[in-house]
Formats: structure tokens, sequence, C-alpha cells
RNA sequence: UGGGGAUUAGUCCAGUGGUAGGACGCCUGACUCUGGAUCAGGAAACGAGGGUUCGAAUCCCCCAUCCCCAGCCA
């Protein structure tokens, strides 16, 4: 048979043809360059998944490489959780990890050749008067009046900035280039300042840092890099990388520029990210509402999952927004597979089985996973007091509700048919607090051996055996596809969905599930993907709801109420 | 109003001169001891206008719209 032509991103394209045209002897050197500035989110990760991608495909490597110029708003910590991200989502650099301040020495040195080529000088300006000079986009700039410094007298400053004699601030370096470009990147941009900042690798070495400007292509020419794969924003200093490795005369990596990736309901920007962290609208990095790696998986998601969705998004370069039902549908996918099936009740209501023996149990056989046999079997106990869901029980049943209601009769999952006989109700308030049920005991293992059918079927859990525990649902976190949508004067926050969280205390799960550790997945059967969070315990455990199954009754009845 | 990008179903991505295709979502139906999964079917798009051509989403012209750039951030 033949398969549907698999057609290749624009990215893979280019790279193929210089294989093919031998442009760099048909070696792929890519690399993965994040600022250690803030934790990994879903965007990166397709960066993540291009860049090692394109590596694996074409046989070549790629780098890891931490853009730390900035030594102002870089941390150990987010290395740290940015290396965890990155091999969890299933990627390895092998020994090269690298970072932009390996090469400060080096980007020195190639400042100090370009000050030696009159192409660089030393400026006095101060920022305000640099943004005055540098125009605007429809008039030229000006040139600074220290544009034409001697030669001498630039390498002697530049010499005493990196000696530390200067304030912060007091003095640039900056590129000769054209202040009347149409590219304002052109026109004289920075190439050092001075900071007088303890950076988290080089400590108090340097007064004076490179721009990341100055610190990137030259970085990606230093390590070979080939095909220097970035976002759209970056296409237009293109031009000024080219002009460095020009002049320097030194390897040019081909760049390519991708769109971002955006995802509805929720956002991914690390201002907005860190907003929300810092004001406290969630819990921290890893709040499973969060689309950053490490938020997914406390949320349950597989790095599978996430490598799945990248592959199905693709490439391009248009701004694009996805809506998430593809993320869900891409998780549902993997843990359908992989997810063994228990029973947990999240809103019990008591049944009494008032045929069944008092005191009496017996064990139910169920299959862990009818999409994989291979997952066995256990053994469930069942006896006469069950609990199931608060949903699964209508006094007065609409139309198409095939679930329990006065005198109608279900199944308990692999267990037995049971018809409801009576209903408990709170005295006061008029709720359903517990329902009289009989059993038929020729239905053992849910199948009547007279041919009699049941439409609804129900999961359930023994109230003797049952484990407690906290369940925590999660929605999106904006109630809008785009949270920035919002009428004048108002921000994405107002656009937060106050339900995001809710905390179930009372869940009613299956035996054994207490000893479930941290991190495993299961399926609660008809409810949804759940995993057991960080914060659990066998005394206390804390189920995560992952992602919900697809539920068509519950979309029938709320179109039916509107 | 300078420069750089981009415009194909609701969304994402293919298709670069020969009847516009896939995925998600949506709608039908079948099946089912998960109203899950699975299976079958369906609705749904080339930004506008000119031109070239036997033939244009693809080539040319023009218009429109959207995104990015005026950090000593990345």
């Amino acid at each position: 048979m033949t398969q549907a032509a698999t057609s290749v991103d624009f990215v893979r394209g280019i790279v193929a043809d210089d294989n093919r045209t031998g442009k760099f002897g048909g070696r792929v050197i890519t690399r993965f360059p994040p600022e250690p500035n803030g934790y990994l989110h879903i965007g990166h990760a397709k960066s993540v998944c291009l860049n090692f991608g394109l590596a694996a495909e074409f046989g070549g490597v790629c780098n890891l490489r931490f853009d730390d110029t900035n030594p102002s708003k870089e941390e150990v910590e987010f290395v740290r959780s940015i290396q965890e991200d990155v091999h969890w989502l299933g990627f390895d650099w092998g020994r090269n990890l690298f970072y932009a301040s390996d090469y400060f020495e080096q980007l020195f040195g190639y400042a100090v050749q370009l000050i030696e080529k009159g192409k660089a000088y030393v400026c006095d300006l101060t920022p305000e008067e640099v943004r005055e000079y540098r125009g605007n986009l429809t008039e030229p700039g000006r040139e600074s009046p220290f544009r034409n410094r001697s030669i001498e007298e630039n390498l002697d400053l530049f010499r005493r900035m990196r000696a530390g004699e200067f304030d912060e601030g007091a003095r640039t370096l900056r590129a000769k280039i054209d202040m009347a470009s149409p590219n304002l990147n052109l026109r004289d941009p920075v190439l050092y300042r001075i900071l007088n900042e303890t950076h988290h690798r080089t400590g108090d070495d340097w007064p004076i840092y490179p721009m990341y400007d100055f610190a990137h292509g030259q970085s990606d020419s230093i390590e070979n890099v080939t095909h220097s794969v970035c976002t759209l924003e970056f296409e237009d200093h293109r031009p000024l990388y080219d002009w460095f490795l020009d002049e320097l005369e030194i390897h040019h990596a081909q760049q390519i520029e991708f769109a971002r990736l955006n995802i509805t309901h929720t956002v991914l920007s690390k201002r907005r990210l860190s907003q929300l962290v810092d004001e406290g609208h969630v819990n921290g990095w890893d709040d499973p509402r969060l689309p950053t790696i490490s938020g997914l998986r406390r949320r349950g998601y597989t790095p599978e999952a996430i490598r799945d969705f990248c592959d199905r998004i693709g490439v391009a370069k248009r701004d694009n927004t996805v809506g998430i039902a593809l993320l869900e549908h891409t998780l549902r996918d993997d843990l359908n597979k992989r997810s063994p099936r228990v029973m947990g009740v999240l809103d019990p209501l008591k049944v009494v089985i008032e045929n069944y023996p008092e005191g009496q149990s017996e064990e139910i056989v169920s299959v862990n996973n009818p999409e994989d046999m291979s997952m066995g079997e256990r053994r469930i106990p069942f006896s006469r007091t069950v609990y199931i869901e608060k949903d699964d029980f209508r006094e007065e049943p609409p139309p198409k509700f095939y679930r329990l209601s006065p005198g109608r009769e279900i199944r308990l999952k692999d267990a037995y048919y049971i018809t409801c006989t009576g209903v408990v109700k709170d005295e006061a308030t008029g709720e359903v607090i517990e329902l009289r049920c009989t059993y038929d005991p020729e239905t053992a293992g849910g199948t009547s051996s007279d041919g009699r059918k049941v439409r609804g079927t129900s999961h359930w859990v023994s109230a003797d055996h049952a484990v407690d525990a906290e369940v925590r649902i999660y929605d999106h976190l904006f109630l809008t596809e785009d949270p920035d949508n919002v009428p004048d004067g108002g921000d994405f926050i107002d656009n937060l969905n106050p339900e995001s969280l809710v905390v179930l205390k009372s869940c009613k799960l299956e035996q054994g599930l207490d000893k479930a550790k941290p991190g495993e997945r299961f399926q609660f059967l008809r409810q949804g993907y759940f995993c057991v969070d960080p914060d659990s315990t066998p005394e206390a455990p804390v189920f995560n709801r992952t992602v919900a199954l697809r539920d068509t009754w519950s979309r029938m009845d709320q179109a039916r109420r509107s």
C-alpha cells in the first residue's frame, strides 16, 4: 500500500536542499538557545522538537546553548530547570552543553577586531540620547558625536571599560554601520554595555557584557552551527548578524525563521507567565494550569503527547493560534493507550443494595485496559453499600438520559444490574442523599443470562473499601480563546477562568489507589485521565485531573439546557 | 506614512500551472459492559480586483488586511 505522501515543512526542505547541494558538506548542526531567565513552556517545546528533530533526522547534532548575556535576569535555577525539561521531553544534547558566557573572551576579541577595522567605537551618549539619535521608523537617525574617535582612543576606552574604570551605563561599544538604514537594527547597534552584575557563571570577572545580537551569531559560528533556526522577530536582525560575520570573516550559519506558537485559552509569553506566577493567580511555575513544561508534567501530560502535538502543528511562517483542543486530543490519544483503568467516584452518592447480604463482600474481576489486554486484570471488592456518581442519577430523567432513576435498571460496571427502588432525601433541603436499590444475582459479572439489556453502565466504588482522596479538577486557565481580547482599559487577567481549579475533597476511589506514587497515571472510568500529584501521601492521596474524557452526554445536556 | 514578514475550511498544516487534500473541532449514523475508544459518512477554504494562459491557490500587476522592528532585553 502507498502511504499518503508526507510533506516536510519548509525548514526541513531548506536543510535537505543544503545537504543536496553540499552547502555545509552534508553536515547538520543545530542548537536550542534559551536564555536562562524563566521556565520553558510548550512554545519552547516546538523549537526543541524542531531543532533536535532536525539533527536526528539528518544525522547531525543539536547543541543546548544558554544565551546568558544578561546577568541581571538570569539564574542557575533556570539553567537547571531548562535542562530537566529538555531531557524530560526526550532529547539529549550529549556533551554539547554550551553557554554564550563560555565565549566571552573570544567575543571580546571579536569586538577588538571590529575596533581595529574602524568598524566599532566607544560611545558616551546616555541611553536617552542614544534613543534620540536613533531616529524613528520614518526618519533617519543622526550620527553620534563620538562616532569618529580614533582607533587608538576606542581601543583604550574599550579596554578601560573592561577594566571596570567606568560607571554602569556610562559608555557603550557600538558598531559603526549606518544611522540612516531603514532597518533600525543597523543604526549603530550597541555591542557591549557596562553592567555591574554578578554573572551566574563568570561571577565578577566582567564589568561589561555583550548584547545578545553581538553574541548570538558569533556563538553559532564558534559552534559551527549550520542551521540557526529561530522565530520570526529575528528576521530583520539577520542582516546585522551577517554584517558581523562578514566583517569578522568567520563561518556563517544559515538562519531560518519560523512562526512562534500560540495556543487558545492560554498565554505563552514569559512576561505574562511571570505575572501570573508573581501575582499569585497560579501556584508557582509548575502549576498544572500553566503551559510550562513543568506545569504540563505535573498535570499529567506525557512527553509523547507533547511531541506528537509539535509534529501535528507543523512549522511555517504565518502567525498562528492552535486550538487547545488539539493538544488535548494528542494527550487523550496517548493516555488512552497507556493508562490503566480504575474506578473513582468524584461526587459520591450512597447506594444501599437492600437484597445484598449485610456484611458480605466479593471480588469483581475487571480488565485494566480494554485497549491493551496485556495490561492484565485486577480484583475489586463489591459490597452492600457502594457509591456512584451523583450525575449518574436523576429523579426525573430527561430524554436520552440512560442512567439511573427510580424504577430503572442499570449496570454497575463488571458487577451486577441494579434497580432503583427508593430515594432518601434530606428532610430540610430535599437533596437526594441516598438511593435504595436491589440487585439481580443472575447478572454477576455485568451480563444477564436472559439476554436482557440495560442502556446505562455506571462506575462505582464499594463504600467499605473506598479510598478517600482529594481530586483537583483543572480547566482552561482563560475563559476566552484569546486572553488578550479585552475591552479598553482591561488586561488579560480579567479573562482568567475563576473555575480553572476546583478542589474536590471527598472523592471515593478504588481500593489500592492510596498506594499510587506521584506521577502515576490512570483513567478513572468514564471520567478522564488522572495522575498522582507530588503533594500526595498514602494517608492523604491527591490526584490531578489531566484531561476529561470526551463526554457526549454532558454536551447534549448542556445544549438542551441552553 | 521607512524596513522586514505573512495572507488556503472555525483552527493548524499541505498543495508552486491541470478537477483544492490531511488533522483537530463540528454534525450524522453504526458499534459498545466506559454516552470513552473504534468504524462509516457529512458540512466547511484559495483576502479583493485586474492580467498572462486552453487552463491559475500556484506566474505578473495592483489593492487590502494582519504581524514584527524605534531596549544599554532576548
